[in-house]
DNA sequence: ATCGATAATGAAAATCATTTTCAATATCAG
DNA sequence: CTGATATTGAAAATGATTTTCATTATCGAT
């Protein structure tokens, strides 16, 4: 559990201070699935303390945010979700259009073409992000979708 | 200008009709740059007709991505971009995070890893969005961002 | 050309996700 | 324990986008 020092360290390199609803946003937010939507994770915090304001969830996810804890991915149809990144490498996702399930993959050819990449046209690498769509095996097979 | 006659054609198929405004605002769009927001193609397009609603505008740039002649880019910062797409191919972005250029690049290498990637996975790939950050060539020489 | 059905318009109001404000409360170093 | 200050929940504010609505424009049939 090394996600609690990293982020006591935050709270203590900034001046913060601790408090009950963060810590329990932050637990909550670390026990969840990834992937996850503000309002999913404001459901899961107040089933446990229903008092939680939902501003408070947005500013711990923010303070995560900041802290290197979880990345914000932006979809295409708008929707924002966050998900962990401690322990986790940098990966991409193959997305199943008719589903909406993810996988999450790195392929090592690619990462190193998108390097060279930059580099032939002058760009020094910093990051990518990159989402492949398609249809998934399930998917293909049952022929109907099954939607989130 | 096949454009036109390709958004002539979605338009009968729904049996929509035609309008100045958004005549106006759909010249204005092809003749601007690409990547262009909402409120900036709004802002030309009142130049040359004051009247034109900021709703028109919307509802003419959701006609145009359905009709399949514009592409919503969402940002990491939440900003959504309308791009051209006619006569586009598809392409990638390689974005400076410094001053906000762009490049759009097509790395067929990249391509071909990123299909086989997803059949690896099970998946039919259908599409793929790729967006790689750095820092440009000029902004890397000058060494201060020339912001937007 | 005129009519009538209906699509399109601008302006304002409504939504939706997210952020900020604010007065009350909690935290923590001294 | 105390004071300085960070945090909170609730409500209001924001910003982008969408919808509503009464009015106007389009277009096929007359």
């Amino acid at each position: 559990m090394k996600e609690k020092a990293v982020f006591e360290k935050y709270l203590a390199d900034k001046g913060l201070k601790h408090s009950k609803p963060r810590e329990l946003i932050i637990q909550t937010f670390l026990g969840m699935e990834k992937h996850i939507t503000v309002e999913e994770l404001w459901g899961a915090v107040k089933k446990k303390c229903p008092s939680v304001g939902y501003a408070t969830v947005y500013r711990t996810m923010k303070l995560l945010y900041e802290s290197g804890l979880c990345r914000e991915i932006r979809f295409e149809d708008g929707t924002t979700r966050y998900e962990h990144l401690y322990g986790h490498n940098h990966h991409d996702h193959l997305i199943c259009t008719q589903c909406g399930r993810f996988v999450e993959v790195v392929d090592s050819g690619i990462e190193r073409l998108q390097e060279r990449l930059m580099r032939r046209y002058g760009f020094l690498p910093q990051s990518h992000r990159m989402n492949l769509y398609g249809i998934c095996r399930e998917c293909r097979r049952n022929k109907r979708s099954l939607r989130k």
